[in-house]
DNA sequence: GTCGATGCAAACGTTTTGCACACTG
DNA sequence: CAGTGTGCAAAACGTTTGCATCGAC
């Protein structure tokens, strides 16, 4: 899981293939590459959290392009989804978050803080099972989200709840 | 699961019972009882669906109570779901569902049709406590949703996808 | 009469859309 | 140059809130 080597998780050119890779992707499909989409990207890529907002997207986006609106970063967001590049998950009202594909696994949300746990799918295989098996319902591999509680926010209630 | 009976699963002492126990909680709590939570209340007994939007209950209301606000809605629905009569479920865009907690219960709904089917959250115990040992995380015991693809959307999608 | 509930309208935050213009390929 | 992406503004969506008034207890 975590080899001995002290570097950065992603270096430079890791990065920089990652987003050549994408922006081909919306190239192959008949898309454009703009400077705003460039950057849509790039912010995906590099952003410290694996799981942005549309507004944190804009906001980092924006900070070195202020032109490019947030109806863009919807729009992108939007193909970037339909290619299969990022998945966005609904977190009900507050908004919903949008990470990369290549992260497969899914989500529980504390209600109280917000906070984004990602959760290997393999805890949830047995359970997939059982709903097609008894509902016939298919779950999604990915982007599934629940929320609840964390353990900080456990530990605080239990002072006072 | 399905008794011999032939009667309605609800008589309307059952249902008036139900709808003074309610109201009486309200007033314990120190709230009043008015025509328009009476109503609510009512609506959300004899309504067709156990899984009714705001919206919902508030084209029931007004059937017989036009001058009822889809404010008071809302105001009435965070009450009832204070005093922990009913559940609230967000389902991302669109809205979220009420219900009440007397049914306790998984959500699956369907992304395709919107269907939701309830399911026993026995079938969640296994996951709950692996999500709880493995990330201290609580899941809530109730109103929880996955949205997913049912059956028949699934069989209507394979045939073209 | 006190305090809570209500109607109304307006604001909210997120997301979507119609349009004319700008740009990519 | 064809066709896609963009900024902008406005609307859509479900929901919340401030306020004056009405009504329950």
């Amino acid at each position: 899981m975590s080899p001995a080597h002290q570097r950065e998780p992603h270096t430079h050119d890791d990065t920089a293939a990652k987003e050549a890779a994408i922006l081909e992707r919306l190239r192959a499909d008949g898309g454009r590459v703009t400077t705003g989409r460039r950057a849509i990207v790039r912010a995906l890529l590099t952003g410290p959290d694996h799981h942005v907002t549309a507004d944190d997207v804009a906001r980092v986006v924006q900070a070195e392009h202020p032109d490019v609106h947030l109806s863009t970063i919807y729009r992108t967001l939007d193909a970037l989804e339909h290619l299969g590049v990022v998945d966005r998950v609904n977190l009900g009202p507050g908004g919903a978050i949008y990470h990369l594909t290549d992260h497969a696994h899914h989500h529980l949300v504390c209600e109280s803080c917000g906070t984004v746990i990602e959760v290997r799918d393999e805890l949830f295989t047995d359970l997939a099972r059982r709903l097609d098996e008894q509902h016939g319902f298919a779950m999604p591999a990915r982007h599934l989200a629940i929320v609840g509680r964390c353990k900080t926010c456990r530990d605080e209630a239990s002072s006072r709840d």
